[in-house]
DNA sequence: AGAAACATGTAAGGTGTTACATGATTCG
DNA sequence: CGAATCATGTAACACCTTACATGTTTCT
């Protein structure tokens, strides 16, 4: 159910649309939570049929603008404090190291290293968005300075297990200079 | 289809039943892919009507010996060298964080303690795990090293990340000793 | 004999993805 | 006026969870 606790946490900040929503989940909550379209104007109807939002506003081209009722505010207090039961682990890319034994010993590695660079490039991007704007300021920022970090720390620590896990696999040795290719 | 893609390389190593199957996801799999009973038994029907495994043997009890194709071991290999495109990313714990500044101060503090421990029994856990065995040997055990040793730095970057992020958040100062609470 | 482990399956309901469908308003 | 953006919604299909349902074999 965290659609709807993602929904209600942006909502606590100010009122808006569905299409507003939308942009903020493609933009900050990007690396955290994702939703399709579909998903937000289906969550938003079955929010305000359960009581938690309200349609406070309607502008041009049939917007509507929802503001959090106090009800939805309790429930969002509710999960916040809530501690967090373990969610079902699903790692695709997890997945495929674990049978990384399945494949010869060059394309395993090859594996790895493009591991290792796809982390580099998103350690790129991360502190591009660190560095896009002041994350002092209004308590969001605040917070989302600390997600940020975490995926900072996060793609750092892949990219160096990538290293390590090159290191494990046989066929690590180099051909000392000079000798001949089989 | 990552649930397909599992089972197809467990069946590579040994021909195994539904049941043997579920036992290697709670077990060997529980941190990188998880599945149900129901799963896991519904799979195996489509993926011999599918052609990709076939029931090799009947045993007792009902039980249904199920062994890799060359169908399955093809779709296993492509898989394994197809670049992982990147999945729809959800993280409860993070949305939580990214809504940390609208709890009290107090509260905040209290759920980044919380994580910082159950980091710390994970990690535990963890290094139990990885002196319980032996991690050589077969290439599976290898590779199951391998996402181990990801989980365990995972983990202590998570509690490292936990106690800088306690650090950042305002309401850190010490009370000087013997100082008057109001 | 009873408990634990082995063994498979179905059904209802929730959540998510992709594609389709439609139209209004604003800006250059 | 045409393109981009704003704006909402539905439908089909895939996937996952939980609970229910059933029966056998082995071990103590």
């Amino acid at each position: 159910m965290s659609l709807r606790h993602a929904l209600l946490g942006l909502l606590a900040e100010r009122p808006s649309s569905g299409y507003d929503l939308m942009k903020l989940f493609d933009t900050t909550l990007a690396n955290v939570w994702r939703a399709t379209q579909s998903q937000v104007y289906g969550e938003l109807t079955r929010m305000t049929d359960a009581g938690l939002v309200d349609v406070s506003a309607e502008g041009p081209r049939g917007r509507k603008e929802y503001t959090l009722r106090p009800e939805g505010r309790t429930e969002l207090q509710r999960w916040l404090t809530t501690p967090a039961q373990p969610q079902p682990l699903r790692s695709e890319w997890m997945l495929r190291v674990f049978f990384l034994g399945l494949l010869p010993t060059d394309q395993a590695r090859a594996q790895l290293v493009r591991i290792a660079e796809a982390e580099a490039e998103q350690i790129t991007e991360l502190e591009g968005l660190l560095a896009s704007r002041d994350w002092a300021g209004d308590p969001l920022s605040v917070s989302g300075r600390l997600v940020l970090e975490y995926g900072l720390r996060g793609s750092a620590m892949k990219r160096e297990w990538a290293r390590w896990a090159l290191e494990q696999m046989p066929g690590d040795r180099q051909p000392p200079a000079g000798a001949d290719a089989p």
